[in-house]
DNA sequence: GATGAATGAGGATTCATTCAT
DNA sequence: GATGAATGAATCCTCATTCAT
């Protein structure tokens, strides 16, 4: 593993632990066995290495929301396949997700506003399919915004408490939240099949390699 | 306004906008009118006050949770009398719910197992409406963990996006977000007549008067 | 106890524990069972107390010294006299005398030249009983100054040990004094009546009534 | 001279003039040279300081005493060897000497106990040898513990008064401290050949090269 | 007498960052 | 690539002291 890699793998998973702001560059570098000197041969600052993290994270989200979307004409299955892959990439990307929902808060400079156009772009794939199907009769909506604050906020969610080594598989997740998602807005059960191909996930190089696990000792 | 009230409530804004970490005593001093020794008049430390703010907020959404858990006897009017609690107490406190969301993990003293506690204890009686009315049969649940985490995920997201001022009223909000609550889980629709009476969600002393707006100058 | 009797008893006692800069004035009214506003009708500020009380302290054993020597004419009755008001004063006024030892250098302001030259005018009254026993052969001292500040460190240090409650009278201790001092400076040894009658030695309104002890709870 | 030892002989200087809790470690700094975050390059806190210094003093002392003490079978010669040994520590010594006796009450952390046990050890030498030699009838001994307090506070006293450039060469300083200590206990006086040959004394690495000094302005 | 509230200065310590080696 | 040393600014918090009530 690279240095680079080392370092943003530390960051992700201190930042999703403690906090961007109640990380020290220190701890970092320690996580990632470097001088913190060092650190900077491979990160320009703190803010820098998050701005990098969250658009990677979030420019990713939005590829992959836009091939869930592109798949289908159907807005069932539109949705079906954009939950199935918003809940897969918090999945497999539980820590860098967590970063993702939570500290968009702590950029100040302007990769802010990129990051902020990058999410809204992803809600619009969600407001776009929700519309079409309340305009088609196959979905329900009493209100629109409502539903696609809650849909995505429950997708969110998955990033908090899903556990790779748990009791579900990543494809058990997808159906579950297929399903919810599905009756949430008053449309059909969209089978699993529906949704193939589906919309391949991958691991972020961000994303540390064993997962969260406390204090993992140095010595 | 007291002492001790400006000063929980500017710690509450800053900690919403912010995070807790990134917020200085000195700026809740000065949101607050006050000297930042003084604040140590009112205040033991940063850390008390996030624990009392968690603790408080806490409370009282268990408190609510337990009156509209206990004010029927139907899984169904339980979960959605539980859903219009929750968003009411998030939309009626928005930032006070957004700091209890977000900032459990800045807590490091002893008091951290107790808003666990509390957490865990609201959460079950979610576990608890939903559990029954699967057994029932009035609700279509796959993974009741997951149904869980979901709706209280897109309940906590409230806090999020609500504007006291915008488009929808509290019952308005309370109403949508019955509505995808009772479907998500494949049971009848709940009328907002079938909670009656609903459970009284006051504003917390924590809770600012102005709603989040961005930079309040002092000078 | 007067309010003026209680701050002096618990400032002697503090700056005994742990040193006068390290104690608050806070920890003072506490002690005192005060406000730490109140303790200022009583006090000017804190270095005024410790002026107060190395002044007092020191005048009190000045005065004893004096008596002392102008008991006997005799340079081997004077000597036992002076040695045995001082371990006195330390064993009757433990707290007191400790500070008075440690805390000179924490003086700043004029009071301080006051305070060394009391301690000026004790050490001469040794110097002259040793000098003039020295001349008369009564005494073998190789080198007076030396002897002198061994003589007066060896009596200090009693505040720091000694225990009234513990296995030697003042009496005594007086007695294991006396014959130590006479010892040393190859005089002979003076027996506890030459000395009569003895220098009144009385407890300080400063000195706390109880001993030391560790940790006095308040609540 | 490094950049440790700066830190050490500077903090060394300043504990003995102001006591600890008067010195503020911006204070350590500007004597050491060096900004005072770049001090905790070097050292842990301040407190670290103080414990390292009075272990470091401490264990000097020891050793020294129980070489001295080691060097001959006559409970006299061990005396003397004794006094020898810990007035030429406290002559060569007498800022860390003088922080040594006066500061151990400003620990508070586990270091405390092991310095007190250090002290408790050196302590029990002087008792071994005072008690010998009154058991032998070599010396004449009314009191055991008070005349080994009386002792070892003489001893003590020297760092407080003596300069290195004063009348007294250290041996001579011995010579007076050798003779007042056996004519104290009523034992013969031993020559000063008959403690060759000396224990060694050097000087610690904490203590300051020139002199106390009032104020060495540095700019 | 007594006290809650107030404050500027300063306490120790950590911060992100730079740079010569 | 790597790092020990360095630093100004900032961290949370405590200080002795004052004053209106």
């Amino acid at each position: 593993m690279s240095g680079l890699e080392a370092v943003r793998r530390a960051a992700v998973r201190l930042f999703a632990e403690r906090g961007f702001a109640a990380t020290g560059i220190r701890d970092i570098a320690r996580a990632a066995g470097l001088n913190s000197a060092t650190l900077y041969h491979y990160v320009g600052s703190k803010e820098d290495l998050l701005t990098g993290m969250l658009r990677e994270s979030q420019e990713d989200l939005l590829r992959a929301g836009r091939e869930a979307f592109a798949g289908s004409a159907d807005p069932a299955v539109q949705l079906a396949r954009m939950v199935r892959a918003h809940v897969a990439t918090e999945a497999v990307n539980p820590l860098t997700s967590r970063v993702s929902d939570h500290e968009v808060h702590s950029l100040t400079g302007p990769g802010r506003a990129v990051i902020v156009g990058l999410r809204d772009d992803y809600e619009s794939l969600f407001h776009k399919a929700l519309a079409r199907g309340a305009r088609t009769g196959q979905f329900l909506i009493t209100d629109l915004p409502v539903a696609r604050y809650a849909l995505i906020e429950m997708c969110n969610g998955v990033a908090d408490w899903y556990r790779p080594d748990g009791r579900l598989s990543v494809a058990e997740l997808q159906d579950r939240f297929s399903e919810l998602a599905c009756r949430m807005v008053g449309g059909r059960l969209v089978r699993r099949a529906e949704c193939d191909p589906p919309v391949a996930i991958t691991r972020l190089s961000w994303e540390p390699l064993t997962p969260a696990g406390p204090e993992q000792a140095s010595a």
